[in-house]
DNA sequence: TAACTAACTGAACGTACGTTCAGTATTACT
DNA sequence: AGTAATACTGAACGTACGTTCAGTTAGTTA
């Protein structure tokens, strides 16, 4: 799930009060990040919307960038664990690409600020800390590459043993795309329209005719 | 070419001399903000970069959001004035498209630290300057969009006039994917075979069969 | 009930940085 | 030469914000 929650210090001794608060502080943050970036919230208003004084903020975190690392970490987790179920490599690899394009494309949809988000902030984070991030998305890109490889392996793909990572970034970018290029993309399509088209495209691509 | 150089307010009357020295505020600054991004770099560097006292940096800009607009202003049009004379449209759609593709993506491959740079800091400017930007990307787009309606109307490609807009946004958004993802992507693939590997599952797409 | 500890408070600290402004240098005009 | 306008300088201003710390509260132990 998380990956570094454990790892930021903190001088609260209580493991369980540190869950608790640090769920507080992320609930908080990511709602102020999302709507005005990481450079513009401060640490008083994080500590005011959830009614915690500045100084125990500082309790259980040791700097503002510690923030972003739980907030990104969450946005990533959030967005795995709810993929990760609904996905199946079923006998029928077609079925199973499909279906896990649409949920994929589907939670980005509703989680679209938040992958916004991620895109602009990643940025901020140290060199050390924004592998955690890239991790977290191979990760991702991991699940599609398994149904592609599935697919080829059964005769339903046609992909060079090579180009299957790349064909897994692609889907997963085209996904993304909805968020990051919403000014124009959802102007002109629903997001109905959108899955139906780049699924259609992605599948013509790789089908074994 | 640029968009909204001209409506930045100077106090400087000399109309050419802000012209010089707003070329030389933006290639100071281009530099630090690819290299620190825009909140971690200062005006004093960027005066001090290019030998500008920080009081007559301010005789060309209002704000630091001025620089910021200028910058983007800048990579935008650095990229698109590379990209245009090099695109063609011939009477051989399949190899314009390659053609365009090609281009296009070499150019990311060099400018990929502004693309990046780009991507993150856009949402730095105020709604109204993040549509200039917007605007930009889409005349780009729309470079591709008439390659592929020529290609259309040739029969060349089979594309649902409708999906024309689309199409062009997966060619641009798998170029700069390349700078973007580098991380996943340049570890894995050579540059010529990221172009030849995309063009082939583009044109795939979109040929007739 | 006294002593100790863990969790919490918010005023105070320090400083970094965007912006201004009083003053100087340079050129143009009369 | 004298005046005015334009371009330039950088010290000074103000403040916003991350972080700290002396002190309070509440709970636990003996």
């Amino acid at each position: 799930m998380s990956v570094s929650k454990k790892e930021i210090e903190s001088s609260v001794k209580d493991k369980e009060l540190i869950e608790i608060r640090r769920k507080e502080i992320v609930n908080a943050a990511v709602d102020l990040f999302v709507r005005k970036g990481f450079h513009r919230t401060t640490i008083r208003e994080i500590a005011q919307k959830f009614g915690m004084s500045v100084g125990t903020l500082y309790e259980y975190i040791r700097t503002k960038e510690d923030i972003l690392i739980l907030v990104c970490d969450y946005i990533n987790s959030t967005v795995r664990m709810r993929v990760k179920p609904s996905v199946e490599i079923t006998k029928d690899s077609t079925r199973s690409l499909k279906n896990a394009i649409e949920t994929y494309y589907r939670i980005i949809d509703e989680l679209q600020d938040y992958i916004i988000f991620l895109y602009q902030e990643t940025k901020s984070l140290s060199h050390e800390n924004r592998k955690y991030i890239f991790k977290s998305e191979e990760d991702m890109t991991r699940i599609f590459e398994d149904i592609l490889k599935h697919g080829v392996e059964q005769g339903s793909f046609k992909i060079d043993e090579k180009n299957i990572p790349l064909m897994a970034h692609n889907i997963m970018v085209q996904g993304q795309m909805w968020a990051f290029r919403r000014w124009a993309l959802q102007k002109n399509y629903t997001l109905e329209r959108y899955i139906e088209t780049q699924s259609k495209s992605i599948l013509e691509q790789i089908s074994a005719h």
